[in-house]
DNA sequence: ATGAAAGCGCTAACAC
DNA sequence: GTGTTAGCGCTTTCAT
């Protein structure tokens, strides 16, 4: 069943002593060449590879990492998880997925079965709640942790983020830079740590501007929410409405897209947060504040890994660097969007 | 550092050996629930959770499956994922995620390695070339396999799918109902299962209407390649252009996307296979086939715990419904079809 | 530089 | 119904 070539074999073969073998598996230094040679032979004759939980067993780390995020099938977090998989696989390390599916309490019940499986280490993109200390020692001096896209408050642990607010500040005065005034902003609940922080950039670029903050141009859905009609219309057809939207998250810009294209208001300028596909093939094609998700998850498991490899230096926090993509949404100037108020309906038939 | 809990420690507060302990644990019928409720009460007491590798390295399976995708990141199988994932946890199994990333020899290596671990399951949405048979017995008789999306040709073996001849035979009818007579075919390799069977069911609702196959309207781009101008033009410029595109794949949806956009020809009837976001905020919204991903995820996770928990029945063929969604740029009849053959060119800057 | 013995935490045999 | 013994495959003492 399963194989049966064990290090005692290869021992035997090479005719040396189980520890022997163990120590030219680990490389340990205080072989002869001549015998880890030996052993080496005996290993690929055999074709020998150790068996993983016994060592588990005794060192008491699986050789495997993990990565827990809300929802797997999210495209950011996907990219997250291939980066983080790229890495952690060229150094031999599995990579366990888990999703936690917005709930703190899961996310603290995921975790805890995690370490009582002895991974390695931990990527976390925390949930809505801070993750609060659990029963096991959770980063420095415990179960090394690297928090991805947003900060872990009660944990201070390495971590890897964009500059929210930077990246944010530069799309909102992109578009202040053509003419508007009157800027929407649009995003989940700011219990979210990047809707606060895109929110912050948001009323920094207008400050800048010398233009008022005015709050009935902000509208959070609530947390996974859809931004809905309710939202929407006041900014688009008020009395006083908004030349510009700014999508702060990819479910709502998702949202946002197809309601201005539902009532025909595709002459109101554009920008989210985070590139989608098609998004430039939509008319017309979309500005985004595009982030590398991969590079984000390849970063966390390098600091990951290194943690793992015993580095106790202070955690850190790396900030990566956002691309504004300018594709002609955000480039609609303020004289250009008409005034009209006309709302049409959309219609979606399912023939078939 | 780990937690020093033991089933001893457990075993000695309840008052019982070890091994009764165990049973407890393992839910083995044979123990006196009074002795059992003592044994619980112990385990609360200390919080105890068993040591996964110490019971793996006894029972030679780990708690856990493997999936193993080309790219993780691909929103198809992300959903993939989180639906074995889903299921996965339920049954208190950690999901182990890797990516081959189209190289059949890595598919090898990892799947591999991944036996070495001793998985209780794998399930894999196998890569361009089929997957031979390793040194590890794998599907019947050796570790459960279920293949998702295409079959594996070589080890018969649960598997899920969605009738892709069908499905497409739907949509391409549609199109014929439509009043198109000149459909063009557009995807990868036909090394490629799924392309082969929506190429096949292409055919089929052709000669179900009596018109001939016209092999210059099937653009197939190499693998992972993508589809450029010298496939699309011919379709659309040529002397006896296409009123409609059929894509076979959500890549290819994408780039077509771009190119009739690109050109301006988005009176063109259009159906992809795969919806993705924002199909129905394009003009015109993109009608397409839509196939359940995280289902798929969750019905090849059930069969493979299924096979886990020692089920021998023969293994079965699992195909799973399509959706035919409506949403405009598929319902564009044969003579609103202009026959122009102009192109504009497509800017993109990326200014700032 | 190498080996012998012990044991990580658990469960499969076989007692009783 | 429950306990005892042994050992999964490896690495950690501590000898030599």
């Amino acid at each position: 069943m399963r194989s049966a070539v064990t290090l005692k074999d290869v021992a035997q073969l090479a005719g040396v002593s189980a520890k022997t073998a163990s120590r030219v598996i680990n490389d340990d230094p205080a072989v002869t060449e001549k015998t880890a040679a030996r052993v080496r032979t005996a290993i690929d004759a055999l074709a020998y590879t150790p068996n993983p939980h016994a060592r588990s067993l005794r060192t008491g780390r699986d050789q495997a990492v993990a990565l827990v995020v809300d929802s797997i099938s999210d495209p950011f977090f996907a990219a997250v998880a291939e980066g983080v998989e790229q890495v952690a696989r060229e150094a031999g390390f599995f990579l366990i997925v888990a999703h936690a599916g917005d709930s703190p309490a899961r996310e603290r019940e995921v975790v805890d079965s995690l370490l009582h499986r002895s991974i390695s280490g931990l990527i976390l993109v925390p949930s809505l709640l801070n993750f609060g200390s659990g029963r096991r020692p959770l980063g420095p001096g415990g179960v090394p942790v690297v928090a991805v896209d947003r900060p872990l408050e009660n944990l201070d642990v390495d971590t890897v983020l964009v500059d929210n607010a930077l990246a944010s500040h530069q799309a909102v005065a992109h578009l202040i830079a053509h003419g508007h005034t009157r800027i929407g902003f649009l995003g989940n609940t700011v219990a979210r740590f990047t809707v606060r922080e895109r929110l912050a950039g948001y009323r920094r670029a207008l400050e800048e501007a010398g233009l008022a903050f005015d709050e009935s141009l902000v509208a959070l859905s609530s947390y996974k929410g859809r931004v809905d009609e309710t939202l929407f219309d006041p900014l688009v057809h008020g009395p006083d409405p908004v030349t510009a939207l700014f999508s702060s998250d990819a479910v709502t810009t998702m949202d946002i897209v197809r309601l201005l294209h539902g009532v025909g208001r595709t002459d109101i300028a554009f920008v989210g947060f985070d590139d989608f596909v098609t998004a430039d093939s939509l008319v017309p094609p979309v500005s985004v504040v595009r982030q590398d998700a991969q590079l984000m998850g390849r970063t966390a498991a390098q600091l990951l890994l290194r943690r793992v490899n015993g580095d106790q230096s202070p955690p850190q926090r790396i900030m990566l660097d956002t691309t504004f993509v300018a594709r002609g949404s955000g480039e609609i100037r303020a004289r250009e969007v008409s005034r009209r108020s006309m709302r049409s309906n959309k219609e979606e038939d399912n023939d078939r």
